[in-house]
DNA sequence: AAATAACCAATCTAATTAGTCGGATATTAC
DNA sequence: GTAATATCCGACTAATTAGATTGGTTATTT
């Protein structure tokens, strides 16, 4: 499981497209607009959602992509997945002393909390972290005007 | 936060000191052997880990790295953090079009995900990962002979 | 004094990431 | 049917990161 821009660019577009869903296909152009993601480097990204069947195309004029599912049935894991391919599943692959051995004890604890926090990621759905926001600004509309509701300075994007 | 090969490998010594503690400093070049890792590409990790405050150094034959506190409060994100910085903070700063629009609200979508990530890994602690294993290790041996279970040479035991 | 092992910095290569370019194809609107 | 739109596709390039290499210095133990 890795974790990368590559990623971030991924579920950063399919939140896009969630919250965009039911105004019709949204195209790339308009998620590289509002995400400051390259369309070129979007197309890149999107052929792979695409062979994961995580989204559909409609081409030509007010053509773009949509989800294939509900966004609550789809998950962070998924996209992530789907765009950062793993490369070097486990490291003693082919490693002489690396049998049954203590050497590897310790990426074996890797893998084990790799999947931990696969699992976790499977957890997440699209839905579920647009709700979450909007649960949060309702409850903060209660305690001020709506006029001088500013967005708070981005809190950390990197967590 | 990103997680990446050189987070994985940090984590990965990490476990292997934390395996190996109470048995004196452990080297890196024992690491490196165990772990498949190259010797100075943990000497540029430890030289993170140590900044952090993670590790302290023993130098000198017999020397190496120990954890500096114990390995049940040592977590996950504090070693990723510790060597894969953070490069680009919010994707937004300084674009114009970026504040308060609807622009924004994606990648705040991803920051509230990132931190509930980070939040995640920052529940796991070494010990934890450790015990957890062992845990497994013993209900499996429910299931086998154990002959092969050491026992300390009388001698060896200080009465 | 010799051996060990941390410490340090610079440099290099390989791999990956991010983005570009030039098209081809499907679809819609005129 | 033509023009515009937007996906699709592959090859290419630039930039960054990962990881290895080199060649040391310093502290500590035996």
């Amino acid at each position: 499981m890795r974790l990368t821009a590559k990623g971030r660019y991924a579920v950063t577009a399919m939140l896009d497209l969630a919250v965009h869903e039911g105004e019709g296909p949204t195209s790339l152009a308009d998620i590289s607009e509002r995400q400051g993601i390259s369309l070129s480097y979007l197309e890149q990204l999107f052929a792979k959602l695409r062979r994961s069947h995580l989204v559909k195309s409609v081409r030509g004029p007010g053509g773009g992509y949509q989800l294939t599912r509900a966004a609550s049935s789809i998950y962070v894991a998924q996209i992530v997945d789907s765009v950062d391919e793993i490369v070097d599943a486990t490291r003693c692959a082919g490693r002489a002393n690396c049998n049954h051995g203590e050497t590897c004890l310790t990426h074996e604890l890797w893998s084990d909390l790799s999947s931990q926090i696969h699992q976790f990621l499977s957890d997440i759905d699209l839905a579920s972290i647009i709700a979450k926001r909007e649960v949060r600004e309702r409850a903060a509309r209660q305690h001020m005007k709506r006029d001088d509701l500013i967005r708070m300075p981005a809190e950390e994007v990197e967590a």
